[in-house]
RNA sequence: GCGGAGAUCGCAUAGCCUGGUAUUGCGGUGGACUUGAAAUCCACUGUCCCCCGGACACGGGAGUUCGAAUCUCUCUCUCCGCGCCA
């Protein structure tokens, strides 16, 4: 959500970022009639208000003199005031509530380097890295490869979950679990603390991170209590300090996330999306920064930094991507994909996103930090390092043999017992 | 799940019984004193508005009342005890 000084002070700028976007001016001029309105209802409230707590020290000085006549006559003369009070209170509170909801559609401003464009066709290439594999065999598709090796039941996992959801089995499974050691144990040496994330949050916390067209998209909400499954370990982490005032000195705080991630995936359909590409349920190792808005910038590029480091780590083929304005969704102020090689399906895919949200989600969130002027809101961040499913993916497609088997990065043999070659499942 | 006690400004606290302008300490910022520092002293230190000034804020919501931190109801959360449990 945008401050409400930059709609009062610095409209121009909102409306200049909403045309390199492509979208109307509609909503800004909405929120600014609205916030006039509300001003005036609130000015009229505050002085039913004021002329109250006049008359109430006056009944209450009346009655500490002994004076029964005059607080008699001060209760009579005052005793609508409250119903006058009500209705102005429920006024302000209406238009305050519609220019509020009309805000938090509104989407963050970009940072001048994104690329303009109007849809993902707009992205352009960061830089490239790792080299391009090269097979003397035609490179299988990673649904074809968890099939032959019988490494994913998605079959047995859709009898009793649903389509989308799976089983990971044997050799695959526990490179999973050496994929999220590896990436955990990477970001704490680079001074991330590890946390381990509620996989529920309540619907408040919730519209503080997150577009409220995720709602009916992207979240699990649980019946009968009133909660959402997260979607990715960043909402948790980043509403972590939701209401708080954090003290400077506790600032940058780092954190990397491991957590089962939850998506309904509502309209995601295509060939390109069979096998464990894209499900309802991912595990994700996730790098969340808080901080003070003056090196924010740093951060970003810190966190792609870290991505580039742990992806080269496992020695894969991939671009970074600068995401264009019209690709770039609600929150984020900059992202930067990392789209890796996929020799089956011969394209470059999304395995990571790495985002400056700067005070969007802090101002919906109420998070500050103390500055000697006053409370200012910090800056958020988050980037994937690792979402499991994508990784094994690309380490399939990428490292994949004649015969079907396929080869370990060398970085995760260690937690792999010294296994090199990820063999079939007998069953 | 049952019983009890609680939630007050960044932190900690008083006020609640008996309704009438939110107490005090710490921390922080600025200033005085000082060669400098410490100590001491002074001011400021939640949010909103049209920023002179006013309004709001005592976990959230509702009610009673001229008036609610204070009384009533309700929800949430925390702590203690009991029960259940990986």
């Amino acid at each position: 959500m945008l401050s409400m000084d930059l709609f009062r002070n610095e409209a121009d700028k909102i409306r200049a970022d909403h045309d390199k976007r492509g979208i109307p001016h509609d909503s800004i001029n909405q929120v600014i009639r609205l916030d006039e309105e509300w001003r005036n209802a609130l000015k009229e409230m505050e002085e039913g208000r004021r002329e109250r707590n006049l008359a109430a020290r006056g009944i209450a000085d009346a009655k500490k003199s002994g004076n029964k006549e005059e607080s008699d006559k001060i209760m009579a003369q005052v005793k609508d005031i409250g119903d006058r009070i009500a209705a102005l209170d429920d006024k302000a509170n209406s238009l305050l509530g519609e220019r509020d909801t009309i805000r938090m559609s509104i989407p963050n401003l970009l940072h001048d380097a994104v690329p303009v464009g109007e849809d993902e066709g707009g992205n352009t290439q960061h830089s490239l890295h790792g080299v391009k594999p090269e097979f003397t065999f035609e490179p299988r598709n990673h649904n074809d490869l968890i099939e032959m090796n019988k490494w994913v039941d998605l079959e047995r996992a859709a009898k009793i979950a649903g389509s989308r959801f799976f089983f990971l089995k044997g050799d695959l499974a526990r490179l999973e679990l050496a994929l999220q050691s590896y990436a955990v144990d990477f970001l704490i040496g680079r001074g991330f603390t590890f946390v381990q994330p509620p996989l529920m949050m309540n619907r408040t916390a919730y519209e503080g991170v997150t577009d409220l067209s995720d709602f009916e998209n992207v979240m699990y909400g649980i019946t009968p209590d009133p909660l959402y499954m997260i979607a990715t370990s960043e909402h948790p982490l980043t509403s972590m300090y939701m209401d708080e005032v954090l003290e400077p000195s506790m600032l940058p705080i780092k954190m990397v996330g491991v957590s089962p991630c939850f998506r309904r995936e509502v309209g995601a359909h295509g060939l390109s999306d069979r096998g464990i590409w894209r499900v309802h349920q991912f595990t994700k190792i996730e790098q969340v920064v808080i901080t003070h808005p003056d090196d924010s910038w740093d951060h970003h590029e810190d966190l792609l930094k870290n991505c580039v480091d742990l992806w080269d780590a496992l020695n894969l083929h991939y671009e970074v991507v600068n995401i264009c304005t019209g690709d770039m969704g609600t929150v984020a102020a900059r992202k930067y994909d990392l789209e890796a090689w996929l020799p089956g399906a011969k394209s470059f895919k999304e395995i990571v996103s790495c985002s400056n949200c700067t005070d969007y989600q802090a101002n919906r969130l109420k998070m500050r930090y103390r500055t000697s002027e006053g409370n200012a809101a910090v800056h958020t961040l988050n980037s994937t390092a690792v979402a499991t499913s994508r990784a094994l993916v690309a380490i399939m497609e990428q490292n994949q043999l004649e015969d079907g088997r396929v080869k370990v990065p060398e970085c995760l043999v260690p937690l792999m017992s010294g296994k090199t070659h990820l063999e079939s499942c007998k069953w």
